[in-house]
DNA sequence: GACCAGGCACATC
DNA sequence: GATGTGCATGGT
């Protein structure tokens, strides 16, 4: 008899658990700056992002209102560290003009918005694909939405739960219809699939110290 | 010097 | 609809 997948993605879950311990995300104070880090990071290491955070912040730019003031030029600067910083600058502009023509600037009325209405408005956003906007939803406002990412796709490949026709959506479909949905769970999980995918799911894998090497064969 | 990192939009076929 | 390409810095 096979392991029927909710028992499966419960039982990862208790291993990463327990084998990383909590990873306390997202790694951001405030609702904006957990925003801004989603857009930054975008196929870009997390330490570039931090860099470029610190440098909104000293220049006083991390509020919605500071960024919708200054200029693209200079806020591309600013990120300059966080790579693609001329297309991410425009996105960051993108996002605040969204945010100011629909909830007049305000994250706590963007806060209020059901996820299942608020998804397709920040993927309609140019800039915001179905990462960031999952992110978005998950880690600045707390709604209980899987994210999936580069290293959720290759764990799921590396342990042949992924064939090619499987999308974004058909994976958070699947992680969501097989889990509880909670908030705290889902934001959890992410992290610590993101820990796995830094520490052992490299593009050179070193699977052989993986604590879900036994994965393949257990189930 | 090559490769990699918590994607996305757009051009082209 | 599928595939290819540009975007860019900083660490290993």
């Amino acid at each position: 008899m096979k392991t029927p997948p909710s028992a499966q993605l419960t039982r990862i879950y208790k291993s990463l658990l327990q084998h990383f311990g909590p990873q306390h995300w997202w790694p951001g104070e405030t609702r904006f700056e957990i925003i801004v880090g989603a857009i930054l990071t975008q196929n870009t290491n997390w330490e570039n992002v931090t860099k470029a955070i610190r440098n909104l912040k000293g220049s006083g730019l991390l509020t919605p209102l500071a960024m919708r003031k200054v200029s693209r030029a200079r806020l591309a600067q600013k990120i300059r560290p966080s790579g693609y910083y001329n297309i991410k600058a425009r996105r960051l502009k993108h996002f605040v003009g969204f945010l100011f023509s629909q909830y007049q600037g305000s994250l706590r009325k963007m806060a209020g918005v059901p996820w299942e209405t608020l998804r397709p408005k920040l993927l309609a956003v140019n800039g915001i694909g179905p990462e960031t906007a999952d992110s978005i939803l998950l880690y600045a406002f707390g709604k209980p939405v899987f994210v999936v990412d580069a290293y959720t796709k290759r764990f799921l490949s590396r342990h042949k739960r992924l064939s090619s026709e499987n999308d974004y959506h058909d994976i958070q479909a699947f992680f969501m219809r097989h889990l509880k949905r909670d908030t705290r769970l889902f934001n959890e999980y992410h992290a610590l699939l993101v820990r796995l995918g830094k520490d052992y799911c490299r593009p050179v894998p070193r699977c052989i110290l993986c604590p879900l090497r036994e994965l393949s064969r257990r189930t």
